[in-house]
DNA sequence: GTCTTCTACTTGAAGCCTCAAGCAATTAAT
DNA sequence: ATTAATTGCTTGAGGCTTCAAGTAGAAGAC
């Protein structure tokens, strides 16, 4: 631990403050639940909805959406996906049938997507098992007060990791 | 607990416990937060480093191994993938000359992975670098209490996904 | 021994994601 | 009105991940 160094990513500069031992356990910890969860939860949805966690979680976002419709940059942001990935993504759930474009009227560039009948269903069929499964990882889990701190810890995180300032695109901080 | 439940993935069943305003604002943080983090990593060991988080991952597991090297299934195990995964990930590493393999002496189906001087130095070189983006992200935004917090949350989520009884495959809970 | 089963690891195809580049419509500048 | 800059979205190539299937050695049963 310790040591000289310099030279970080950008800019080099005095030595780095490593890690603490705790901050290291904690650092561990964090990566072995959010890898063992995000690959959990894209396993029980391959299975039980034929599409993977993100796809599903676009499914839930058109869903509670006004009139199951948003445009493909609000969707994006929301999600915290990029535009092209987004792109890729509702192209493959066109396919299934599960979503579709339509044009914006008020803006010739713009695609607003909606979620059809049959996406609906899938995610109606899909959802217990989808909360069960997020029920038993956590909320089961953790205690009343170990939630609520887990919510503000994430709030602070995902705060931190914003766009920030504008509203530009997604690679915040290119 | 409580709840005949019935089936969620599988088997139709009793309604389900739907999330509380709270969970649901909680789980939406969280996916974001990791979402954004993740991204955030890979971009910048990508940009600093030339390889995504997961893969810099498996450099410093090897680092910390005792004679810098490690079987592949062990390997899998502390970094939390599939077997599958860390061979096409290896096979990648090895064509940039930052790990080898060699067989293992005593198995002859075993292999070993261990980095080379040259992958150490990468290493060497961006740690700074992403130790600042970690620190950027969690350490420097949350208060001692909620780092704590953080780990023994995330401890408890690593372990209610965790293999458990067995140490069979990854794809734990077929 | 030899048969079965299990363990260690790899492989190829198909799907997903990233990046850079691109097109088209809108807005701003002059 | 023309030009330039910006915004909205897509595309294709290359890299990464998953899944199912496959090879080879080790362990156990008999």
């Amino acid at each position: 631990m310790t040591m000289a160094s310099t030279g970080n990513g950008a800019g080099t500069g005095g030595e780095p403050r490593w890690l603490s031992d705790e901050e290291q356990h904690v650092w561990q910890a964090y990566l072995q639940a959010t890898t063992l969860l995000e690959d959990h939860l894209d396993r029980q949805l391959q299975r039980d909805a034929g599409m993977p966690h993100i796809y599903y979680a676009l499914l839930v976002h058109l869903a509670r959406a006004p009139r199951r419709r948003m445009r493909m940059t609000q969707l994006a942001k929301d999600a915290k996906i990029t535009r092209s990935r987004l792109s890729h993504a509702i192209a493959r759930l066109e396919q299934h049938g599960w979503v579709r474009r339509e044009d914006c009227p008020s803006d010739k560039r713009g695609q607003n997507a909606f979620l059809t009948d049959q996406g609906n269903d899938v995610l109606e069929k899909s959802a217990p098992g989808h909360v069960s499964a997020v029920r038993q990882a956590i909320f089961d889990r953790l205690s009343p007060e170990q939630v609520g701190q887990l919510g503000e810890i994430m709030r602070v995180m995902a705060e931190g990791l914003q766009p920030e300032g504008t509203g530009a695109d997604l690679p915040w901080r290119r």
